[in-house]
DNA sequence: AACAATTAAGAGCGAACGCTCGCTTTTTAT
DNA sequence: ATAAAAAGCGAGCGTTCGCTCTTAATTGTT
């Protein structure tokens, strides 16, 4: 099984770089010109707004927060984004295009085992580097204009689906599990989740996420039989 | 197994019931005094919450939309309840009682196995009959003042640590599941939490409920042996 | 019918909100 | 060295927020 820190150190969403991502994906919203310049900000204000959002809430973060988090002022953050509101649909973004790109690259798999295998495991991986943007996904979707919330579900049901569709392939005749290959899915985006969805429980995490991914593939198998 | 219409009769906190423990949990925060009048309006000033909320948050929700959806003025809100913060409160302390309850009622049974199918399959019962309740304290605990928050986590740790520890008393030696009660646990709430987070997953709910209930008690044998 | 107690109404308060805009400072190019 | 461009600043705008308080309506009792 490869290891949290061999992904980690593939992956192209580490430190900056995703907000070079971020800039050229979304550069209609942002009014400052230099790309060095925008990223350097936009760094400030989402890690300020993660951890804003995270303790009391996106809607209860007010942009004077923001001020005093990113030490920028007003203005500073009105040049790097279009609005407060623009800030949760840039997040929805780059978690629907990571996600994606995973689930992509892991159908190229001849076997289908492997894929089921690579999903759960870079899903695990990539949720755990990217974690404050899959959690405030996870709790702001709400506050999102009703399009992007349909973006933001079928982000869920595209995972959920694309195991459901893969155990199906793999199946063998004698297998009790049938019919459940749509509960086992669901269950399995559950466990990702839960490991992005409750960071309190899981500080000490790169050392036990191999032991968290080898428990869910394990949970898949016993189901599965 | 129990069905869930029986379940469901014989239930404490249906319909009108549950906005009478209310009152009587929280008579300090209600000023009017009058029973069956403060059950009236609680009724809808909850009723009213939970649909808006759903939607936009509980923070986004101000006490104009409120008045609008329930048909009361201000002053009529706020006689009823001290604050708009109380409100998330009281919703946190109904569901601790309903959890709690059911855990205690479960340890009865000498039979470890018994009380851990009882303490799944209530919890899947009771959370689809207060759905909206369970529902708006997930996403809504962050909103709770600090002391109120480690109320709302000590919910789940409860269930997950009182699986735990049942399921390690129902240890067979051979059995290879020795070190993952913990995270079989996590499981089980998970799955309990997927049902009532996701509703638009569940709509005709009633009649695929039990099915649920066996696929999740199906995952925990397989997981165990 | 008269009166007291309770409940409902909603205008209005100060505070805080998201956001703009005129201006200054910093960076870049000549 | 100088001018132009870009970035950064923060007071202040109109609006909306949670909540209070006076007043009116309703209810219960005698």
């Amino acid at each position: 099984m490869m290891t949290f820190n061999d992904y980690k150190s593939a992956n192209t969403y580490k430190g900056k770089s995703i907000y070079n991502a971020l800039f050229e994906l979304h550069s209609g919203n942002i009014k400052t010109k230099k790309q060095v310049v925008a990223v350097k900000n936009l760094e400030k204000i989402f890690r300020a707004t993660f951890k804003i959002s995270a303790k009391i809430g996106f809607h209860e973060m007010s942009l004077r927060d923001l001020c005093r988090e990113t030490g920028l002022s007003m203005g500073g953050i009105y040049s790097c984004i279009g609005s407060k509101d623009i800030i949760a649909i840039m997040v929805k973004d780059m978690v629907k295009q990571v996600t994606g790109e995973i689930i992509e690259k892991a159908l190229q798999h001849e076997d289908k085992n492997i894929a089921i295998h690579e999903i759960i495991t870079h899903l695990i991986y990539s949720t755990a580097i990217l974690q404050p943007w899959f959690y405030f996904l996870y709790f702001e979707t709400r506050s999102l204009p009703a399009r992007e919330q349909e973006d933001s579900k079928q982000i869920e049901s595209l995972i959920v689906n694309t195991l459901e569709a893969l155990m199906k392939q793999t199946h063998r005749p004698g297998n009790k599990a049938q019919n459940r290959y749509h509960f086992i899915g669901t269950m399995l985006l559950a466990m990702i989740q839960e490991r992005y969805l409750k960071p309190w429980k899981y500080k000490q995490s790169d050392q036990a996420i191999e032991d968290y991914v080898t428990e869910t593939l394990n949970l898949a198998r016993s189901a599965l039989e």
